[in-house]
DNA sequence: AACATTTTTGCAACATAGTTTCAAATACAA
DNA sequence: TTGTATTTGAAACTATGTTGCAAAAATGTT
């Protein structure tokens, strides 16, 4: 566990980090996913921060994903999710290699950062850029 | 290439074969899916049908869906897409292990059905139903 | 600490997508 | 060909994505 003024600062190292000002719904919306360590939706963040505009949200998601803190986790719903970088992640140039795990029961997506998937033959002629590795089941927790 | 005849006949067995009505509606859904050969997202079938309720549509796909004759390609964007079966597939037990390519240029997402993953070891405790594995790029006509 | 500049926020307004209900139309089997 | 079950299309509503703009807030500078 961290105590609130721990992340606090942490919240507050990793905004100006990735160029980012400090303000309320940032500081807010980060705290969220520093404490939920999942995949989260809008709506997710909507239900755990007090009463925060629909569209500030929506941009400080998008901004958040500009700045390298955040990436998409494609998670086969229909809803889209966003999660935490691990490290490294810059402007323009996101870097995972990590499967994610969407639980049907609890409707949970987390990264699971220790499974990286292994390099598959391309087919010839393709530039491959980006790739994602999805698996729906049920988590450990919901067996 | 397949003549209209063909088509028609190809339509109508496969609806058969998965326990749905042979519509108007259905028809043409089927036969767009059958002459694409890639993803559609409900918006490229309604170009690609004349006149065709919205409302319908979303339900048509779903049916398709239920019965085992398309599935989800995840394909990394906002877009839902669905794409045919290529064989096997039957009511809530759809058997796809093949990768998903879209292409950032010409935004087509394909089956690649000769592309097969490898088993990636499973977290333990996690009970793993469906997997997906998806590359974004620049696809072979595009480059 | 106050100001100027730039960024962020919140609102209005609009576009698109997902979903349910229900009556009319259609498909199919007896 | 008729009866039954399914499908369709309309209305209505909800949720989500997006832009423009003015007010508010954050930051750097005096």
């Amino acid at each position: 566990m961290r105590t609130d003024i721990e992340l606090e600062t942490e919240v507050m190292t990793l905004l100006k980090k990735h160029d980012l000002r400090l303000t309320q719904v940032r500081k807010e919306v980060l705290s969220v996913f520093l404490i939920k360590e999942q995949a989260l939706s809008q709506s997710d963040i909507e239900e755990n921060v007090g009463q925060i505009d629909r569209i500030t949200l929506y941009r400080t998601l998008r901004s958040f994903e500009d700045n390298g803190l955040i990436h998409r986790a494609i998670d086969g719903t229909d809803k889209l999710r966003f999660a935490l970088c691990v490290d490294l992640c810059e402007k323009e140039n996101h870097k995972h290699n990590h499967a994610h795990f969407h639980c049907e029961k609890c409707t949970k997506t987390i990264c699971l950062n220790g499974v990286e998937f292994p390099k598959i033959i391309h087919p010839a002629g393709f530039k491959v850029k980006e790739t994602y590795y999805v698996m729906q089941g049920v988590c450990s927790k919901c067996q």
